[in-house]
DNA sequence: CGCCAACTTGATAACATTCAATGTAGGTGG
DNA sequence: CCACCTACATTGAATGTTATCAAGTTGGCG
């Protein structure tokens, strides 16, 4: 369940250069959406001395449960899971990441989490002791850093919900829900939705089986709820029933991370 | 379900008197376990310049989800619950903060949950602009606040992790887990646990109905795993056994909030 | 063209919930 | 002081949602 097969689509270049070559942090289109926007401008070449862009294939292992905590992440692009492990090989998916998502919250020795790409991602790869260094020198930093962590925090507890107290149409509803408020905050579409995930993704963080998420998709599909054209492609046909499943209450401002 | 019955165990001075007459932050016994140990001894008077003491009886509201978020706080005796809603009433808890335990992560304008007294617990209360002022004035204190809050997101995976992929037993047995490992922490016996909570409380935490708690709870003295003297005290008589169901590693350094 | 992985659908079973009754302890009032 | 009341906990029986086991279906890729 854990060891992937890479797949074929390395569209990014691999490795970026860091260095006073060129400047890739200033040019970066979603600083200012993560702790980078701390920074100002002159203080960016900071962070592009110990940044490393890094792109990895879709199934590829970022690291797992255990493993030394040694760096910090940003994903650029595509979409990262990361999950725990029981020792039995029953596992919970404990979010998702998409652009602009900060990887490696925990200050600790050591990940309580593995971390695996769905689709084909690039990240910018931070060593954990230089980038906690400039938190010492850029408090702004830390500061974003903990509002990140409380944002984090707060879909925790929302997750919590969903999985301690809601049915399986409430969870999938409330997934969907989710995606395309985080979709409606970037560029896309917020009806269309592009499910890059597995359905054993899908059930694996909603704590059901492959087999319940599929049948409460045929289920919303025939109520009129969403129709697919394929089957990682969703469409939302009544947001509003999406939306009273999911238990969302009016003018609700849902957490921006997942 | 959210109105509580106060009941009559007033046993703490109800207000203690901040100021320049006594120093109790000076005094406090727990300073170190928290944020106000990032202050050194000369600045602890600036604490104690903004908090306000405060207890609550068994049952009180210090706050519902979607309050003005005014204040943090941090117990100093007892036992609070922290817990999110659905529209019809179905609950989740989301923690039980204990001694030293930090009330208020997640800095918005609103708190995203309630918060209520399980036992007649006794608290710090800091009112949020002040108490983020200083945070800008001592950095070491926002690092603590980031350690905190990265503690409480390991442990939030943890509980999605017993959410979505634990049954009954192994979610009770990781529960007696987790209050061992914290009774352990500090002077008590870590074999003897105080359950302040109800057994509805401990299901809303869990996932669970209060019958399946209570039926569980049978099993496992039949089995030898633990016995009671009162249904709010627990012996812990296997703790191998638990800790198996549980699902715990060896050498595995639990998270020190829930 | 056929294989394989992912997904869907069906039949059965299990675990936990629901509904209902009983048990227990602490507090109150007669 | 004892009986009663209420809140909490336990136990029992029936139901139901979701998991499990087992075929099928689809689509991409070699």
């Amino acid at each position: 369940m854990s060891t992937p097969t890479p797949k074929i689509t390395p569209l990014v270049d691999p490795v970026a250069r860091p260095g006073p070559v060129n400047n890739p942090c200033a040019a970066c289109a979603i600083r200012d959406l993560s702790v980078c926007g701390a920074l100002k401008p002159d203080e960016i070449s900071r962070l592009n001395a110990i940044v490393v862009q890094k792109t990895v294939n879709a199934g590829a292992t970022l690291f797992i449960e255990g493993d030394p905590a040694d760096a910090h992440y940003i994903v650029l692009d595509g979409c990262i899971k990361l999950y725990k492990m029981l020792p039995d090989g029953r596992r919970q998916i404990t979010g998702f990441l998409f652009r602009a998502d900060f990887l490696g919250l925990a200050f600790r020795q050591r990940y309580a989490y593995g971390a695996e790409a769905v689709s084909t991602a690039t990240l910018c790869r931070f060593p954990r002791e230089r980038l906690e260094a400039l938190l010492d020198e850029f408090p702004e930093m830390e500061r974003r850093l903990l509002s990140i962590s409380s944002s984090e925090l707060a879909s925790a507890q929302d997750q919590m919900l969903l999985l301690g107290r809601k049915t399986a149409a409430e969870k999938l509803a409330s997934f969907l829900w989710l995606l395309s408020k985080r979709a409606a905050l970037k560029e896309t579409d917020w009806r269309r939705l592009d499910l890059p995930m597995m359905r054993s993704d899908i059930g694996d963080y909603l704590g059901l089986t492959i087999e319940t998420v599929s049948r409460t998709f045929t289920q919303f599909k025939k109520s009129g709820l969403v129709s697919f054209t394929r089957p990682d492609a969703v469409q939302l046909d009544d947001i509003d029933a999406l939306a009273e499943l999911a238990g969302v209450e009016e003018s609700w401002q849902p957490s921006t991370a997942m």
